[in-house]
RNA sequence: GCCAGGGUGGUGUAAUGGUAACAUUCGGGCCUGUGGAGCCCGCGUCCCGGGUUCGAAUCCCGGCCCUGGCCCCA
Protein backbone atom coordinates (compact mmCIF):
# COMPACT_ATOMS: atom_id res chain seq x y z
CA UNK A 1 0.00 0.00 0.00
CA UNK A 2 0.99 3.92 -0.81
CA UNK A 3 -0.34 6.90 -0.33
CA UNK A 4 -2.11 8.65 -2.73
CA UNK A 5 -0.62 10.93 -5.64
CA UNK A 6 0.47 14.47 -4.68
CA UNK A 7 0.28 13.76 -0.50
CA UNK A 8 2.72 13.55 1.63
CA UNK A 9 4.18 11.90 4.57
CA UNK A 10 5.37 14.24 7.48
CA UNK A 11 7.93 13.50 9.87
CA UNK A 12 11.09 14.68 11.28
CA UNK A 13 12.42 17.86 10.19
CA UNK A 14 10.23 18.28 8.15
CA UNK A 15 7.13 18.59 9.76
CA UNK A 16 8.70 20.58 12.55
CA UNK A 17 9.24 23.65 10.23
CA UNK A 18 5.32 22.87 9.12
CA UNK A 19 4.62 23.12 12.85
CA UNK A 20 6.77 26.32 13.41
CA UNK A 21 5.17 28.26 10.26
CA UNK A 22 2.03 27.38 11.55
CA UNK A 23 2.60 28.69 15.09
CA UNK A 24 3.77 32.27 13.91
CA UNK A 25 1.21 32.31 11.44
CA UNK A 26 -1.18 31.88 14.33
CA UNK A 27 0.03 34.36 16.55
CA UNK A 28 0.30 37.09 14.29
CA UNK A 29 -3.56 36.57 13.21
CA UNK A 30 -4.32 36.93 17.47
CA UNK A 31 -1.90 39.69 17.45
CA UNK A 32 -3.81 41.56 14.78
CA UNK A 33 -7.08 40.69 16.50
CA UNK A 34 -8.67 38.21 14.25
CA UNK A 35 -10.48 35.07 15.52
CA UNK A 36 -10.34 31.44 14.88
CA UNK A 37 -13.27 29.35 12.60
CA UNK A 38 -12.73 26.42 11.23
CA UNK A 39 -15.17 24.33 8.49
CA UNK A 40 -15.93 21.49 7.05
CA UNK A 41 -13.15 19.68 4.91
CA UNK A 42 -15.92 18.70 2.48
CA UNK A 43 -18.67 21.04 1.17
CA UNK A 44 -21.31 21.67 -1.15
CA UNK A 45 -20.19 20.99 -5.11
CA UNK A 46 -21.98 24.34 -5.53
CA UNK A 47 -20.29 26.43 -3.00
CA UNK A 48 -16.71 26.62 -5.04
CA UNK A 49 -18.93 26.29 -9.06
CA UNK A 50 -20.85 29.40 -7.99
CA UNK A 51 -17.48 31.45 -7.30
CA UNK A 52 -15.27 30.04 -9.90
CA UNK A 53 -17.55 28.42 -12.38
CA UNK A 54 -18.34 24.90 -13.46
CA UNK A 55 -14.97 24.80 -15.19
CA UNK A 56 -13.19 24.49 -12.34
CA UNK A 57 -15.12 21.21 -11.24
CA UNK A 58 -12.04 19.09 -13.13
CA UNK A 59 -9.71 20.45 -10.71
CA UNK A 60 -11.67 19.59 -7.88
CA UNK A 61 -11.82 16.50 -5.94
CA UNK A 62 -15.46 16.34 -6.32
CA UNK A 63 -17.76 13.43 -5.26
CA UNK A 64 -20.99 12.28 -4.76
CA UNK A 65 -21.78 10.54 -1.65
CA UNK A 66 -24.24 7.47 -0.66
CA UNK A 67 -27.85 9.88 -1.04
CA UNK A 68 -26.95 11.42 -4.59
CA UNK A 69 -25.71 14.56 -3.17
CA UNK A 70 -22.76 16.50 -5.03
CA UNK A 71 -19.73 17.22 -2.56
CA UNK A 72 -16.17 18.38 -3.07
CA UNK A 73 -12.91 18.10 -0.79
CA UNK A 74 -12.78 22.05 -0.14
CA UNK A 75 -9.94 23.45 -2.98
CA UNK A 76 -10.24 26.35 -1.02
CA UNK A 77 -11.08 28.33 2.20
CA UNK A 78 -12.41 31.71 1.60
CA UNK A 79 -15.81 30.62 0.32
CA UNK A 80 -16.17 28.59 3.17
CA UNK A 81 -15.30 31.17 5.94
CA UNK A 82 -17.76 33.36 3.55
CA UNK A 83 -20.56 30.51 3.71
CA UNK A 84 -19.65 30.45 7.85
CA UNK A 85 -20.42 33.74 7.53
CA UNK A 86 -23.75 33.95 5.91
CA UNK A 87 -25.04 31.34 7.81
CA UNK A 88 -23.69 32.29 11.48
CA UNK A 89 -22.42 35.42 11.54
CA UNK A 90 -24.09 37.79 9.66
CA UNK A 91 -25.38 40.14 12.34
CA UNK A 92 -21.64 40.33 14.28
CA UNK A 93 -20.13 44.08 14.42
CA UNK A 94 -18.66 45.08 12.01
CA UNK A 95 -15.04 44.47 10.73
CA UNK A 96 -15.47 40.73 11.43
CA UNK A 97 -12.04 39.49 11.10
CA UNK A 98 -11.72 35.84 10.91
CA UNK A 99 -8.79 33.75 10.90
CA UNK A 100 -7.90 29.99 9.53
CA UNK A 101 -6.12 27.27 9.03
CA UNK A 102 -6.89 23.91 6.98
CA UNK A 103 -6.22 21.44 4.51
CA UNK A 104 -7.37 22.19 0.81
CA UNK A 105 -7.45 19.59 -2.05
CA UNK A 106 -6.57 19.88 -6.02
CA UNK A 107 -6.82 17.26 -8.66
CA UNK A 108 -3.90 18.73 -10.64
CA UNK A 109 -0.78 17.47 -11.54
CA UNK A 110 1.88 17.36 -8.68
CA UNK A 111 4.94 19.16 -8.94
CA UNK A 112 6.74 18.92 -5.48
CA UNK A 113 9.75 21.31 -6.07
CA UNK A 114 7.30 23.85 -6.78
CA UNK A 115 5.40 23.28 -3.54
CA UNK A 116 2.11 21.67 -5.65
CA UNK A 117 0.74 19.01 -3.68
CA UNK A 118 -3.07 17.85 -3.59
CA UNK A 119 -3.64 18.41 -0.52
CA UNK A 120 -1.99 21.55 1.09
CA UNK A 121 -2.49 23.73 3.89
CA UNK A 122 -3.93 26.97 3.59
CA UNK A 123 -3.45 29.44 6.49
CA UNK A 124 -5.26 32.87 5.99
CA UNK A 125 -7.26 35.75 7.18
CA UNK A 126 -10.54 37.97 6.47
CA UNK A 127 -11.77 41.09 7.06
CA UNK A 128 -15.59 41.37 6.69
CA UNK A 129 -17.58 44.43 6.75
CA UNK A 130 -15.00 47.29 5.88
CA UNK A 131 -14.34 48.63 2.74
CA UNK A 132 -11.87 51.04 4.03
CA UNK A 133 -7.89 51.30 2.51
CA UNK A 134 -6.73 50.34 6.08
CA UNK A 135 -8.29 47.11 5.82
CA UNK A 136 -6.44 46.00 2.85
CA UNK A 137 -3.23 47.58 3.95
CA UNK A 138 -3.83 45.75 7.20
CA UNK A 139 -3.94 41.80 5.39
CA UNK A 140 -0.57 43.14 3.33
CA UNK A 141 0.91 44.41 6.72
CA UNK A 142 0.29 40.92 8.24
CA UNK A 143 1.38 39.04 5.65
CA UNK A 144 4.79 40.72 5.22
CA UNK A 145 5.06 40.65 9.45
CA UNK A 146 4.99 36.75 8.89
CA UNK A 147 7.33 36.47 6.48
CA UNK A 148 9.58 38.94 8.56
CA UNK A 149 9.22 36.52 11.72
CA UNK A 150 9.90 33.69 9.73
CA UNK A 151 13.17 34.89 8.40
CA UNK A 152 12.45 34.67 4.84
CA UNK A 153 14.67 37.20 3.52
CA UNK A 154 14.54 36.88 -0.23
CA UNK A 155 10.51 37.48 -0.57
CA UNK A 156 8.59 39.68 -3.35
CA UNK A 157 5.42 41.60 -2.23
CA UNK A 158 3.65 42.72 -5.21
CA UNK A 159 0.27 44.73 -5.23
CA UNK A 160 -2.00 45.27 -7.85
CA UNK A 161 -5.40 46.16 -8.90
CA UNK A 162 -7.66 43.98 -11.46
CA UNK A 163 -10.39 46.83 -11.57
CA UNK A 164 -8.02 48.74 -13.92
CA UNK A 165 -7.40 45.74 -16.66
CA UNK A 166 -10.90 45.12 -16.49
CA UNK A 167 -11.92 48.77 -16.43
CA UNK A 168 -10.50 49.20 -20.03
CA UNK A 169 -11.89 45.61 -21.06
CA UNK A 170 -15.37 46.84 -20.07
CA UNK A 171 -14.42 49.89 -21.96
CA UNK A 172 -13.35 47.78 -25.33
CA UNK A 173 -16.92 46.25 -25.36
CA UNK A 174 -16.03 43.20 -22.96
CA UNK A 175 -19.13 41.61 -20.89
CA UNK A 176 -17.51 40.26 -16.90
CA UNK A 177 -17.41 37.03 -17.82
CA UNK A 178 -15.89 37.04 -20.95
CA UNK A 179 -12.82 39.16 -19.64
CA UNK A 180 -11.76 35.96 -17.58
CA UNK A 181 -10.03 34.18 -20.28
CA UNK A 182 -7.70 37.26 -20.79
CA UNK A 183 -7.29 37.80 -17.50
CA UNK A 184 -5.77 34.96 -17.48
CA UNK A 185 -3.51 35.16 -20.10
CA UNK A 186 -2.16 38.34 -18.83
CA UNK A 187 -1.67 36.32 -15.36
CA UNK A 188 0.46 33.84 -17.54
CA UNK A 189 2.27 36.38 -18.59
CA UNK A 190 2.75 34.33 -21.85
CA UNK A 191 2.85 37.58 -24.67
CA UNK A 192 1.75 35.22 -27.67
CA UNK A 193 -1.39 34.01 -25.67
CA UNK A 194 -2.11 37.29 -24.79
CA UNK A 195 -2.01 38.57 -28.02
CA UNK A 196 -4.21 35.93 -29.17
CA UNK A 197 -7.08 36.03 -26.50
CA UNK A 198 -6.92 40.24 -27.46
CA UNK A 199 -7.50 39.26 -31.20
CA UNK A 200 -10.20 36.51 -30.36
CA UNK A 201 -12.27 39.42 -28.74
CA UNK A 202 -11.55 41.53 -31.63
CA UNK A 203 -10.05 44.49 -29.03
CA UNK A 204 -9.37 48.09 -31.06
CA UNK A 205 -5.53 48.90 -31.21
CA UNK A 206 -6.08 51.44 -28.98
CA UNK A 207 -7.32 49.50 -26.30
CA UNK A 208 -4.28 46.99 -26.56
CA UNK A 209 -2.17 48.96 -26.31
CA UNK A 210 -3.53 50.66 -23.55
CA UNK A 211 -3.56 47.18 -21.82
CA UNK A 212 0.05 46.27 -22.87
CA UNK A 213 1.27 49.60 -21.31
CA UNK A 214 -0.96 48.60 -17.79
CA UNK A 215 0.90 45.33 -17.87
CA UNK A 216 4.46 46.43 -18.76
CA UNK A 217 4.60 49.34 -16.19
CA UNK A 218 5.72 47.47 -13.39
CA UNK A 219 7.92 48.52 -10.37
CA UNK A 220 8.17 51.22 -7.72
CA UNK A 221 5.52 54.26 -6.45
CA UNK A 222 6.67 56.42 -9.50
CA UNK A 223 4.88 53.65 -11.82
CA UNK A 224 1.38 54.96 -9.85
CA UNK A 225 2.07 58.70 -11.80
CA UNK A 226 2.21 56.88 -15.27
CA UNK A 227 -0.37 54.95 -14.92
CA UNK A 228 -2.88 57.87 -13.89
CA UNK A 229 -2.05 59.21 -17.53
CA UNK A 230 -2.82 56.18 -19.29
CA UNK A 231 -5.85 55.80 -17.69
CA UNK A 232 -7.45 59.32 -17.73
CA UNK A 233 -10.28 58.89 -19.73
CA UNK A 234 -11.53 56.20 -17.47
CA UNK A 235 -13.38 57.79 -14.32
CA UNK A 236 -13.58 54.24 -12.33
CA UNK A 237 -10.37 53.48 -13.50
CA UNK A 238 -9.01 56.23 -12.04
CA UNK A 239 -10.71 55.47 -8.90
CA UNK A 240 -9.40 52.20 -8.21
CA UNK A 241 -6.32 53.74 -8.83
CA UNK A 242 -6.54 56.30 -6.17
CA UNK A 243 -7.52 53.46 -3.81
CA UNK A 244 -4.32 51.52 -4.71
CA UNK A 245 -3.02 54.72 -3.84
CA UNK A 246 -4.51 54.88 -0.31
CA UNK A 247 -3.72 51.66 0.42
CA UNK A 248 -0.05 52.20 -0.47
CA UNK A 249 0.40 55.31 1.85
CA UNK A 250 -1.41 52.86 5.06
CA UNK A 251 0.65 50.06 4.35
CA UNK A 252 4.11 52.55 4.83
CA UNK A 253 2.11 53.34 7.96
CA UNK A 254 2.09 50.04 9.32
CA UNK A 255 5.72 50.03 8.24
CA UNK A 256 5.97 48.19 5.25
CA UNK A 257 8.38 49.72 2.40
CA UNK A 258 9.52 47.21 0.18
CA UNK A 259 6.82 46.36 -2.03
CA UNK A 260 6.42 46.45 -6.02
CA UNK A 261 3.46 47.42 -8.13
CA UNK A 262 2.30 45.59 -10.84
CA UNK A 263 -1.49 46.01 -12.49
CA UNK A 264 -0.52 42.47 -14.33
CA UNK A 265 -1.60 40.76 -11.42
CA UNK A 266 -4.90 38.87 -11.84
CA UNK A 267 -4.99 35.91 -9.44
CA UNK A 268 -6.43 33.65 -12.06
CA UNK A 269 -10.40 33.11 -11.83
CA UNK A 270 -10.57 34.03 -8.15
CA UNK A 271 -13.33 37.06 -7.44
CA UNK A 272 -11.37 39.86 -6.82
CA UNK A 273 -13.24 43.34 -7.76
CA UNK A 274 -10.18 45.61 -7.21
CA UNK A 275 -7.01 45.85 -4.17
CA UNK A 276 -5.02 42.54 -4.98
CA UNK A 277 -1.59 40.98 -3.86
CA UNK A 278 0.60 38.19 -4.39
CA UNK A 279 3.79 37.14 -1.91
CA UNK A 280 6.61 35.12 -4.28
CA UNK A 281 9.71 33.67 -3.12
CA UNK A 282 12.44 32.26 -5.42
CA UNK A 283 9.27 32.21 -8.07
CA UNK A 284 7.46 30.51 -6.26
CA UNK A 285 3.74 31.93 -4.92
CA UNK A 286 3.64 31.33 -1.04
CA UNK A 287 0.52 33.50 -0.78
CA UNK A 288 -1.85 36.61 -2.21
CA UNK A 289 -4.84 37.77 -1.39
CA UNK A 290 -6.92 40.77 -2.52
CA UNK A 291 -10.49 42.29 -1.86
CA UNK A 292 -14.03 40.44 -3.13
CA UNK A 293 -16.76 43.03 -2.40
CA UNK A 294 -19.28 40.83 -4.45
CA UNK A 295 -18.95 37.14 -3.14
CA UNK A 296 -20.64 37.09 -0.05
CA UNK A 297 -23.18 38.29 -1.76
CA UNK A 298 -23.01 35.92 -4.94
CA UNK A 299 -22.82 32.90 -2.02
CA UNK A 300 -26.01 34.09 -0.68
CA UNK A 301 -25.94 36.67 1.44
CA UNK A 302 -26.29 40.77 2.34
CA UNK A 303 -23.61 42.69 0.05
CA UNK A 304 -20.75 43.34 1.92
CA UNK A 305 -17.39 44.14 1.56
CA UNK A 306 -14.34 42.05 2.16
CA UNK A 307 -10.69 41.59 2.09
CA UNK A 308 -8.50 38.75 2.63
CA UNK A 309 -5.11 36.58 2.09
CA UNK A 310 -4.22 33.02 2.14
CA UNK A 311 -1.25 31.65 2.98
CA UNK A 312 0.55 28.31 1.53
CA UNK A 313 1.99 26.43 4.73
CA UNK A 314 3.65 23.68 2.56
CA UNK A 315 5.13 26.23 0.38
CA UNK A 316 6.22 28.56 3.45
CA UNK A 317 7.78 25.71 5.24
CA UNK A 318 9.64 24.84 1.77
CA UNK A 319 11.04 28.05 1.03
CA UNK A 320 12.15 28.28 4.98
CA UNK A 321 14.31 25.23 4.49
CA UNK A 322 15.75 26.06 0.81
CA UNK A 323 16.70 30.00 2.80
CA UNK A 324 18.29 27.67 5.01
CA UNK A 325 16.37 29.42 8.20
CA UNK A 326 17.01 27.30 11.54
CA UNK A 327 13.52 26.02 12.75
CA UNK A 328 13.37 25.60 16.65
CA UNK A 329 13.51 21.85 17.16
CA UNK A 330 12.20 19.88 19.97
CA UNK A 331 14.46 17.56 21.50
CA UNK A 332 14.25 14.95 24.38
CA UNK A 333 15.11 16.59 27.95
CA UNK A 334 15.98 12.99 29.54
CA UNK A 335 16.25 9.59 28.66
CA UNK A 336 16.77 7.39 31.62
CA UNK A 337 18.73 3.98 31.73
CA UNK A 338 18.93 1.43 34.17
CA UNK A 339 21.87 -0.02 34.39
CA UNK A 340 20.24 -3.69 35.32
CA UNK A 341 16.88 -5.32 34.08
CA UNK A 342 16.16 -5.14 38.49
CA UNK A 343 16.26 -1.47 38.10
CA UNK A 344 13.55 -1.20 35.62
CA UNK A 345 11.06 -0.23 38.21
CA UNK A 346 12.32 2.09 39.31
CA UNK A 347 13.77 3.59 36.51
CA UNK A 348 9.93 4.32 35.23
CA UNK A 349 9.34 5.86 38.81
CA UNK A 350 11.52 8.18 37.68
CA UNK A 351 10.78 9.03 34.38
CA UNK A 352 6.74 9.60 35.60
CA UNK A 353 8.63 12.04 38.42
CA UNK A 354 10.12 14.33 35.45
CA UNK A 355 7.08 13.95 33.21
CA UNK A 356 5.23 15.13 36.03
CA UNK A 357 8.01 18.03 36.70
CA UNK A 358 6.83 19.26 33.04
CA UNK A 359 10.22 17.24 31.36
CA UNK A 360 10.33 14.86 28.04
CA UNK A 361 11.65 11.70 29.63
CA UNK A 362 11.80 8.48 27.91
CA UNK A 363 12.96 5.22 29.43
CA UNK A 364 14.99 2.51 27.13
CA UNK A 365 12.37 0.07 26.15
CA UNK A 366 14.73 -2.36 24.91
CA UNK A 367 16.99 -3.92 27.63
CA UNK A 368 19.74 -2.04 26.12
CA UNK A 369 23.65 -2.62 27.89
CA UNK A 370 24.07 0.91 29.38
CA UNK A 371 27.13 1.83 26.71
CA UNK A 372 24.07 1.01 24.18
CA UNK A 373 21.92 3.10 26.26
CA UNK A 374 23.88 5.69 25.84
CA UNK A 375 24.00 5.50 22.27
CA UNK A 376 20.57 5.54 21.72
CA UNK A 377 20.27 8.69 23.81
CA UNK A 378 22.77 10.20 21.74
CA UNK A 379 20.57 9.33 18.63
CA UNK A 380 17.56 10.38 20.10
CA UNK A 381 19.45 13.62 20.86
CA UNK A 382 18.39 13.80 24.53
CA UNK A 383 19.93 16.75 26.49
CA UNK A 384 20.76 14.51 29.83
CA UNK A 385 20.79 10.81 30.11
CA UNK A 386 20.12 9.61 33.93
CA UNK A 387 21.95 6.53 34.99
CA UNK A 388 20.00 4.70 37.56
CA UNK A 389 22.10 1.78 38.87
CA UNK A 390 22.62 -0.17 42.50
CA UNK A 391 25.75 1.36 43.06
CA UNK A 392 24.22 4.69 43.03
CA UNK A 393 20.63 3.92 44.45
CA UNK A 394 22.10 2.49 47.45
CA UNK A 395 23.36 5.96 48.74
CA UNK A 396 20.00 7.54 47.35
CA UNK A 397 21.55 9.01 44.09
CA UNK A 398 21.57 9.17 40.01
CA UNK A 399 24.24 10.00 37.86
CA UNK A 400 23.30 12.65 35.01
CA UNK A 401 25.12 13.15 32.65
CA UNK A 402 24.82 16.13 30.32
CA UNK A 403 25.15 14.31 26.65
CA UNK A 404 26.91 17.24 24.90
CA UNK A 405 29.83 17.26 27.00
CA UNK A 406 29.72 14.12 28.55
CA UNK A 407 30.28 15.75 32.17
CA UNK A 408 28.44 14.28 34.82
CA UNK A 409 27.43 14.45 38.34
CA UNK A 410 25.72 12.64 41.04
CA UNK A 411 22.86 14.10 42.18
CA UNK A 412 20.52 13.37 45.06
CA UNK A 413 17.39 10.90 43.60
CA UNK A 414 15.28 12.98 45.59
CA UNK A 415 16.39 16.31 44.05
CA UNK A 416 16.46 15.56 40.63
CA UNK A 417 13.68 17.64 38.97
CA UNK A 418 15.68 20.43 41.15
CA UNK A 419 18.82 19.76 39.80
CA UNK A 420 17.26 19.71 36.17
CA UNK A 421 15.35 22.60 36.71
CA UNK A 422 18.80 24.64 36.85
CA UNK A 423 19.64 23.50 33.56
C1' G B 1 -5.58 15.61 -18.24
C1' C B 2 -1.28 16.11 -22.11
C1' C B 3 4.25 15.53 -23.54
C1' A B 4 9.28 13.72 -22.11
C1' G B 5 12.63 10.91 -18.82
C1' G B 6 12.72 7.52 -14.84
C1' G B 7 11.30 3.38 -10.72
C1' U B 8 16.68 -2.37 -7.32
C1' G B 9 16.52 -3.39 0.86
C1' G B 10 14.12 2.09 5.36
C1' U B 11 18.02 5.45 2.66
C1' G B 12 21.94 5.90 -1.29
C1' U B 13 23.83 2.93 -5.17
C1' A B 14 25.87 -1.71 -8.42
C1' A B 15 24.75 -5.72 -11.64
C1' U B 16 21.73 -4.76 -17.98
C1' G B 17 18.89 -12.14 -20.35
C1' G B 18 21.58 -16.96 -16.38
C1' U B 19 22.47 -17.86 -7.89
C1' A B 20 20.49 -10.01 -6.84
C1' A B 21 25.45 -7.13 -4.66
C1' C B 22 27.74 -3.05 -1.77
C1' A B 23 27.40 1.01 1.70
C1' U B 24 24.44 3.01 5.38
C1' U B 25 20.35 2.55 8.83
C1' C B 26 18.12 -0.92 12.25
C1' G B 27 18.68 -5.32 15.97
C1' G B 28 22.45 -8.38 18.48
C1' G B 29 27.68 -9.68 20.11
C1' C B 30 32.80 -8.33 21.48
C1' C B 31 31.40 -4.75 26.37
C1' U B 32 27.99 -7.55 33.98
C1' G B 33 27.92 1.03 35.37
C1' U B 34 29.56 5.12 30.71
C1' G B 35 28.00 6.98 24.18
C1' G B 36 29.12 8.65 18.98
C1' A B 37 34.61 4.51 16.69
C1' G B 38 36.10 -0.47 15.24
C1' C B 39 35.41 -5.65 14.13
C1' C B 40 31.81 -9.69 13.75
C1' C B 41 26.69 -11.68 13.25
C1' G B 42 21.61 -10.92 11.87
C1' C B 43 16.82 -8.65 9.60
C1' G B 44 15.48 -6.42 5.20
C1' U B 45 15.15 -5.38 -1.82
C1' C B 46 14.18 -5.85 -8.13
C1' C B 47 6.66 -0.71 -8.37
C1' C B 48 2.25 -3.89 -10.11
C1' G B 49 -0.02 -7.01 -13.96
C1' G B 50 0.39 -9.40 -18.60
C1' G B 51 3.65 -11.05 -22.78
C1' U B 52 8.43 -12.92 -25.31
C1' U B 53 12.06 -16.76 -23.52
C1' C B 54 14.45 -23.04 -21.36
C1' G B 55 15.27 -18.77 -18.16
C1' A B 56 13.30 -11.60 -17.14
C1' A B 57 15.38 -6.88 -12.21
C1' U B 58 17.13 -6.70 -17.42
C1' C B 59 13.42 -7.09 -23.62
C1' C B 60 7.95 -5.76 -25.12
C1' C B 61 2.81 -3.93 -23.69
C1' G B 62 -0.52 -1.84 -20.05
C1' G B 63 -1.22 0.36 -15.29
C1' C B 64 0.63 2.84 -10.82
C1' C B 65 4.13 6.14 -8.85
C1' C B 66 8.28 9.76 -9.23
C1' U B 67 10.95 13.98 -11.83
C1' G B 68 10.64 18.00 -15.42
C1' G B 69 7.52 20.85 -18.95
C1' C B 70 2.16 22.33 -20.36
C1' C B 71 -2.61 23.64 -18.10
C1' C B 72 -3.75 25.72 -13.42
C1' C B 73 -2.81 27.51 -8.84
C1' A B 74 -1.50 28.13 -2.25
Amino acid sequence: MRRPRGTRDLFGEELARIRHVERVILDIFRRYGYQEVETPVFESLELFTKKSGSSIVDQIYAFKDKSGRELALRPELTAPVVRLYNEHLRSSPKPLKLFYLGHCFRYERPQIGRGRYRQFLQAGCEIIGSSRPEADAEVVALTAEIVEELGIKKCELRLGNVRLLREVLKRAGVSETEQDPIMRAIDSRDEIRLQAELDRWGIEEEDKKLLKSLISLRGGEKVLEDVRELIQGLPEATKALEKTKSIIDRLKWFGVHKFSIDFGISRGLEYYTDFVFELYSGGIQLGGGGRYDNLIELLGGEPCPAVGVGLGVDRIADALERHGVETPEDRLDCMVLPTTDEIIGEALRIAGELRRAGFSADVDLMGRSLSKGLSYANSRKAKFAVVVGPRDLKVGKVTIRKMKSGEQERVDRKRLTEFLSLG
